[in-house]
DNA sequence: TCGGCTATCACCTTTGAATAGA
DNA sequence: ATCTATTCAAAGGTGATAGCCG
């Protein structure tokens, strides 16, 4: 839970002009249930807090949601381990992410209902290793694991209510177990991954999936980070002693050393013995050759078919010999990644193994998970299409009926409770390309930049099967899981908000959340995989969506 | 042999219930 | 009776560490 200090400082950081707080926005309108005529830019009564009741008729014709922005909320603890080499330990149970994803919400509508979530996807197709104090390409990388979401428990929820605090995924867990049932986000050690944020509108006429779903992403690369097992790099370690409350108990005597070390200039303060057994261990690493021991193993995986992967480069990322920030530390945070039309469908692989997996996993039925995204169109990318409005298509998981979709009519009741986390499924590593917008829209643009979805990862088991295209699958899985449980049950009643309640985090329990969980983990969706759409600013709404 | 993974540990924060006081 | 503040124990998160495993 974030302190009161924190947010404030946040929140007055975010209504600075050219803040901490990075932002992204959408521009341009693309939605149909909304009007297409808002002006770019916000109002002031959009920052920092949301509107009054009498700007809610205003601001609800003309707010979409290409005029959502995004800031990153501790974005400069994020830059210090960017330029680092962010590290996030992976574990069997999960771990958190430190520093926790959150974001600071404006431009919404505030009584349209909202969806926000995040998947994590790959930044790369390499496998690292940490040597000579440096992240290196050891390899390419393994297969992907189960793309997942996570949902933010407060979805769907008003535009006012993400807008009216901070929005915390702080309870995001990454895990490297394959088999993970707890919903968590699934990861391979070793690899570097790119946190997105998505925001899905959710209102009646664009139902959670309905058509002309409408949603927008962003991408803040200083998130960027590689997964490990165990930190690699003790700069990394130390930035979260120092940072984390809960790695407080490791704070201590290394502070001496830290001091000490800064007297005398060091670049890297002798800390303990466990950084210098890390130091060794670089070393002794650093004589190694350059491959990577996993790789014939995994090579048998990469038969696994799919189709509709995203693709998503970094431009500026040096595949080998790189630190972890190839991210250039001047980009501006607020990167937009445009989502596109998957061009080249043709690009398959067949991975026995997993889809094995995919296909059996232990709580959840084939139908449960994502199947096949739809095709996005690289077109997109051109300046001339920014002000169209065509048929667009998103590839985002559906939901039947107002109850999930939050479609209430009564916008200001706790939204129904919503899974957290999502079972998507896996596109196995296709290269990825990257729109980069960052404050110039529509300029620049790579021509390498093939294609991107929202949902990079949406599996395509069914790809080639007897399955038509067009009717491709959605599956969703709701975690169900204890962690979930114990995060959102009954038991966490609300006696009154301690410490702070200004952190979209924690809602009351709800008595739908069972019957929402069930619907969740018992929906499956399809949409049209020949579905036209176009992107404007990374939005994208969704067309000829077909409840499975 | 070695790099990566896992279980376990001590330490700390967070959380929520219980209690006391206004 | 209600609300607020304080206390405390349990739960949960953290990095460190040793040992296992492929």
């Amino acid at each position: 839970m974030l302190q009161d200090k924190g947010l404030s400082e946040s929140e007055e950081a975010f209504r600075a002009p050219g803040s901490a707080l990075g932002e992204a926005s959408a521009s341009n309108a693309a939605n149909a249930p909304e009007p297409a005529l808002a002006a770019p830019g916000l109002s002031g009564a959009a920052l920092g807090s949301p509107p009054g009741p009498g700007a809610d008729t205003a601001a609800a014709a003309e707010q979409t949601i290409e005029n959502i922005k995004v800031g990153l909320h501790e974005k400069e603890l994020w830059k210090k381990f960017h330029e680092a080499g962010t590290e996030m330990i992976i574990t069997k149970a999960g771990r958190r992410m430190f520093p926790s994803y959150k974001v600071k919400v404006t431009g919404m509508n505030p009584k349209t209902k909202y969806i926000l979530l995040i998947d994590v996807v790959p930044a790369d197709d390499h496998r690292y290793k940490f040597c000579d104090n440096k992240w290196m390409v050891a390899g390419k990388a393994e297969p992907a694991m189960p793309g997942r979401l996570y949902v933010h428990p407060d979805s769907p929820a008003t535009g006012a209510h993400w807008m009216r605090q901070l929005v915390s995924f702080q309870k995001l867990k990454l895990t490297n177990n394959h088999l993970d049932p707890f919903g968590h986000i699934i990861l391979n050690s070793m690899h570097k991954y790119q946190p997105r944020l998505h925001i899905v509108k959710a209102d009646e006429n664009n139902a959670f999936g309905s058509k002309n779903t409408a949603f927008c992403t962003h991408v803040f690369p200083e998130t960027s980070f590689i997964s490990v097992t165990s930190y690699q790099n003790h700069k990394i370690t130390q930035l979260k002693i120092e940072n984390n409350p809960f790695a407080k108990g490791f704070r201590g005597s290394d502070d001496s050393d830290l001091r000490v070390a800064r007297l005398q200039s060091k670049e890297y303060p002798v800390i303990s013995k466990s950084i210098m057994r890390q130091r060794l261990v670089s070393t002794q690493l650093s004589a190694k050759p350059d491959v990577s021991p996993l790789h014939g193993a995994h090579q048998a995986l990469q038969h696994y078919q799919y189709e509709n992967g995203a693709h998503m480069q970094f431009a500026a990322a040096e595949p080998q010999d790189l630190p972890l920030n190839t991210f250039p530390a001047q980009r501006d945070s607020s990167l937009f990644y445009h989502c596109l039309k998957r061009r080249d469908s043709a690009r398959h692989l067949d991975l026995p193994c997993k889809r094995a997996y995919l296909e059996a996993p232990p709580a959840v039925g084939e139908d449960h998970y994502f199947r096949s995204p739809p095709p996005y169109d690289q077109q997109m990318l051109s300046p001339s299409y920014c002000s169209e409005v065509t048929p667009r298509e998103a590839c985002m998981y559906s939901g039947s009926g107002p109850e999930i979709a939050g479609v209430s009519g009564v916008d200001d009741l706790p939204p129904p409770p919503l899974s957290c986390n999502m079972w998507t499924s896996v596109s196995p590593y296709t290269s990825y390309s990257v729109q980069t917008m960052e404050t110039v829209p529509y300029q620049s643009f790579p021509t390498h930049f093939t294609a991107t979805t929202m949902m990079p990862r949406l599996p395509t088991i069914s790809a080639q099967s007897s399955q038509p295209p067009g009717n491709t699958h959605f599956g969703v899985y709701n975690q169900l899981a204890q962690s979930q449980v114990r995060e959102r049950g009954p038991t966490a009643s609300f006696p009154r908000e301690r410490g702070l309640p200004a952190v979209c985090e924690r809602k009351p329990p709800s008595p739908h959340l069972n019957a929402a969980n069930e619907f969740l983990y018992s929906q499956s969706f399809s949409l049209s995989r020949e579905a036209s759409l176009q992107y404007h600013s990374g939005m994208g709404t969704v067309d000829n969506w077909t409840d499975g």
